[in-house]
RNA sequence: GCGAGAGUGGCGGAAUUGGCAGACGCGCUGGAUUUAGGAUCCAGUUCCGAGAGGAGUGGGGGUUCGAAUCCCCCCUUUCGCACCA
């Protein structure tokens, strides 16, 4: 791919030359290489997801990281003191399957991965400050994740209790929620089982509150992100209210956010799995029903539960309880459609105004009682109703609170339960405390001791790193591979002195990625996670660019560790990222997502070792904008390929080396016709190319520099000033998208200092609009003309032009005009009566 | 089912706030050069029409001098949530 450059002694396009050329000379000027310290106000802190390294890295990974990469350069430019970092997701299971499938050790194979993905990274020239480097699987690293897990102990907010968790036949391990789609383990694929099992949970809970409220406070995340979010953890106002089992007078608990319908109540139903069941003594004809009742929804999956919306069943428990407000008997049922982790396992059920009550009420020929009308004028028949009515609307049959209507009647019935004292109002949530004991090898050791007489002990800080044992076998069991290790297990508790274990479980790779963002800005302290003042010298996080899967995992549980640390005093921003931006999926060209196992995976290696790094980089940034998915196909290369190797490249001949002054902008009036309207359209581009960069659209970009570089004529361009800083301009505005050939057209122009040293072009603002423009002429709103005026024409002159207009008088010739209407610089719009 | 977004040429996509729809690129057509063309250059390329002209941003209605853009209804599609009481 050589380019004919004869007529001056310019080298052809040797992309592979220039690449290895570049990188090796930017390694050695440690170019990437971030201040320790920033100054405070004119930093950038550039972060894109750190990637688990399972082979080498894909398309999805290249585009991820071009897009940070060309922001992290534009911000040299600027003049920012750049941080923009890289380190590897090590620990975690696929690392476990696939040293058990190679018969090597996860180690081995994270370690050889992370080498390999390494180097693709820097053959693909991204701008890592590799100094920063993390690897959540290395000691030096999961000293820092035990640290945090104490420091979440120390307040409470690490706990151990027994529960329902969600158990992965597959891996053999405990999921989170957030791991868990559609009853479907996300990884593995594995339906997934309900067990009950004693584990380590994060009080995530505590902060629901706060990760809701200040989503306010992030306006430039997504809105769709923040959605997800908000409806993640569900926060709900409602009432709990206390009714009572009439056999014991014991209480039993509800949540409801609709007590306006609290008189509609004709049965109570109980989750299966809910505690009070066992407290309820049911009389032997009923024991074996609800027992066999109980196994069967044990042995359902969530989904088939689900999927079984449309017919709800249960048992009747042949217990009454009493509505406290009405003092009525109903019926108490135990049904599976109840939940057992959301408000107390049990809810009121008024089968008139809620559909899945009324479906069940249909089903066992349960009383339905009306209690809400949708207006005064209407009213509802409980014999001809078909579905439950689910608004609001005026109370009836409900005693003193008849009448009241939605805000008002929820208001004073809750009033109500809390001045009699038979209930209270809650602020219930969706969001379950964070499940992070996993039952596997490869992951950070949870930093407990467990001691028969002192219960719970924390491994005293200065005995951090508990060390992951190198062990022969970590085949998943069932119980955590560790649990068979005596010489990591036993150990002699800190407090007592006396015999005691390790807690054998790992941690959820989620909470290694809780802060690494953290350890970039200090990754070799040895004495702290990091330094405080570095931190507040760097944070927040400037941008943040990522793929959308996160939005309910990481994106939240990284959230909740900031302001964990911002609690302690640790972290000085409240929430960890002001701009986040999700970049599309990468695809092949049917649409299909890429995956070994398809065998469609397009390499970015192969890629860039064919066609170099810089045509490849700028082909997926023209095919679509960065938020777009991208069907990736080898023809979106065509076209910058010869842009770049035609166009761009040989402009560089054309360089008459005056060496400008960039900062120097020509006067009107100074340049002859032609080279202004180039002057101008040089600004236009800064100005364009310089905006599709703050919205990270850099295809509007490259097909603003492609309009440039098409109307740069250098045989008709006397001046050699303006020459010279169309040429060096156009080198700076394609450096972050391509950065070693700008480097290289750089320094064939005669700079011994890198382009990315130089300064962004600002563009002149009076010289992004021409001598004349083009105003279009409309007729009753359709346009019949274009005329051309000078810039500062006033509406005088343009109705003028119009009526000069052959085109205009046509369609108002013998017409009454109306009105016009002149939008200074667009058009003119004439209305005419006809 | 609920919620959010999207729908523009043969294709990827442009069009800050309502103001010349289709920038830029691919593909395609014609031409030039060439032994050759999967190279390069020039011209053309939304649709209908020979032309004048007309139609046109998923479909239908509306607001406006003017709508891809705002409002209402419908269709399609992507994503998220999915018994959360």
């Amino acid at each position: 791919m050589k380019t004919d450059l004869s007529k001056k002694s310019i080298p052809g396009y040797n992309f592979a030359g220039i690449e290895e050329k570049w990188q090796q000379r930017w390694g050695e000027a440690q170019l990437y290489r971030a201040p320790d310290k920033p100054s405070a106000d004119n930093n950038f802190y550039m972060l894109v997801m750190y990637a688990y390294p399972s082979g080498d890295i894909h398309m999805g990974h290249f585009r991820n990281y071009i897009i940070g990469d060309a922001v992290a350069r534009q911000q040299m430019m600027l003049g920012k003191e750049v941080l923009h970092p890289f380190g590897w997701d090590a620990f975690g299971l696929p690392a476990e399957r696939a040293a058990i499938k190679h018969d090597t050790h996860p180690q081995v194979w994270t370690k050889q991965n992370i080498g390999v993905s390494r180097k693709t990274l820097q053959k693909v020239g991204v701008s890592f400050d590799w100094s920063r480097e993390v690897d959540s699987s290395d000691p030096s690293y999961y000293k820092w994740t035990q640290w945090m897990f104490l420091q979440l102990f120390n307040k409470g907010l690490a706990y151990q209790k027994t529960g329902w968790v969600n158990w992965d036949p597959v891996d053999k391990t405990v999921l989170a929620n957030e791991q868990v789609k559609d009853g479907i383990a996300e990884r593995s694929g594995a339906q997934v089982e309900k067990k009950e099992l004693v584990g380590w949970y994060f009080r995530i809970t505590d902060y629901a509150d706060r990760l809701v409220d200040d989503l306010d406070t992030l306006p430039e995340w997504p809105d769709n992100v923040k959605t997800i979010q908000r409806e993640w953890i569900g926060r709900s106002h409602g009432l709990e209210v206390d009714f009572v089992i009439e056999e014991t007078g014991k209480k039993l608990p509800i949540y409801t956010t609709r007590p306006d319908t609290i008189y509609g109540v004709t049965f109570m139903a109980i989750s299966p799995e809910a505690e009070i069941l066992k407290s309820l003594n049911l009389d032997s004809e009923y024991t074996a029903k609800v027992a066999e009742y109980q196994k069967k929804a044990a042995t359902r999956t969530d989904i088939e539960r689900a999927s079984l919306s449309e017919d709800k069943d249960g048992v009747f428990t042949g217990k009454y309880a009493i509505n406290p407000y009405n003092g009525e008997r109903v019926q108490l049922w135990v049904a599976d459609y109840v939940l057992a982790g959301y408000g107390t396992g049990a809810v009121m059920a008024v089968p008139a105004h809620d559909t899945r009550d009324f479906a069940f009420a249909k089903k066992y020929g349960i009383p339905i009682r009306v209690v809400i009308h949708p207006d005064k004028n209407t009213t509802l028949d409980v014999d001809t109703m078909e579905d439950a009515f689910t608004d609001y609307g005026p109370m009836i049959n409900s005693a003193q609170f008849d009448g009241l209507t939605g805000e008002k009647a929820l208001d004073c019935v809750s009033e109500y339960a809390e001045q009699k004292n038979i209930g209270r109002r809650k602020v219930n949530y969706k969001l379950k405390d964070w499940s992070i004991s996993r039952q596997r090898y490869w992951g950070c050791p949870i930093p407990i001791i467990h001691c028969d007489k002192c219960g719970l002990v924390p491994v005293p800080e200065s005995e951090l790193p508990v060390v992951l044992p190198r062990v022969e076998s970590y085949h998943p069991k069932g119980r955590s591979p560790l649990a068979d290790v005596p010489e990591f297990m036993n150990v002699k508790c800190p407090k007592c002195g006396g015999e005691a274990q390790r807690d054998p479980d790992t941690m959820d790779t989620f909470v290694c990625s809780s802060w690494y963002y953290l350890r970039y800005i200090d990754a070799l302290n040895d004495k702290a996670p990091f330094d405080k003042e570095k931190a507040a010298a760097w944070m927040p996080i400037d941008l943040y660019v990522g793929g959308i899967t996160h939005a309910t995992g990481h994106l939240i549980y990284f959230r909740f560790f900031h302001k964990f640390l911002h609690d302690l005093g640790w972290v000085s921003t409240a929430e960890p990222v002001k701009k986040l931006f999700n970049h599309g999926m990468v695809s092949d060209a049917d649409g299909e997502v890429m995956s070994k196992s398809k065998g469609n995976v397009v390499s970015p290696i192969a890629l860039c070792d064919e066609r170099g790094v810089d045509i490849s980089r700028l082909g997926m940034f023209f095919t679509a904008p960065s938020e777009k998915p991208v069907q990736w196909s080898d023809d979106a290369l065509s076209g910058v390929e010869k842009f770049i190797v035609n166009k761009l490249y040989p402009i560089i001949s054309d360089y008459r080396g005056t060496g400008p002054d960039l900062k120097c902008y020509f006067k009107s009036g100074s340049l002859p016709e032609a080279e202004w309207s180039l002057y101008i359209k040089l600004n236009q581009t800064i100005k364009r190319v310089s905006e599709s960069f703050e919205r990270l659209q850099f295809n509007t970009a490259i097909a603003a520099l492609m309009e440039l570089v098409r109307d740069y004529n250098p045989e008709v361009i006397k001046s050699d000033e303006l020459n010279d800083q169309v040429v060096l301009k156009t080198i700076q505005m394609v450096a972050p998208l391509a950065p070693h050939l700008a480097e290289e057209m750089w320094q064939l122009a005669g700079f011994e200092q890198s382009v990315f040293k130089s300064t962004w072009p600002v563009h002149d603002p009076d010289a992004v609009i021409g001598e004349t423009i083009n105003i279009a002429v409309q007729v009753n709103g359709k346009l019949r003309d274009t005329v051309a005026v000078a810039v500062d024409a006033d509406q005088a002159v343009v109705e003028q032009a119009a009526e000069a207009s052959e085109k205009v008088a046509k369609h108002t010739e013998g017409k009454q005009i109306i009105k016009k209407i002149y939008v200074p610089g667009r058009l003119l719009s004439i209305v005419v009566k006809s």
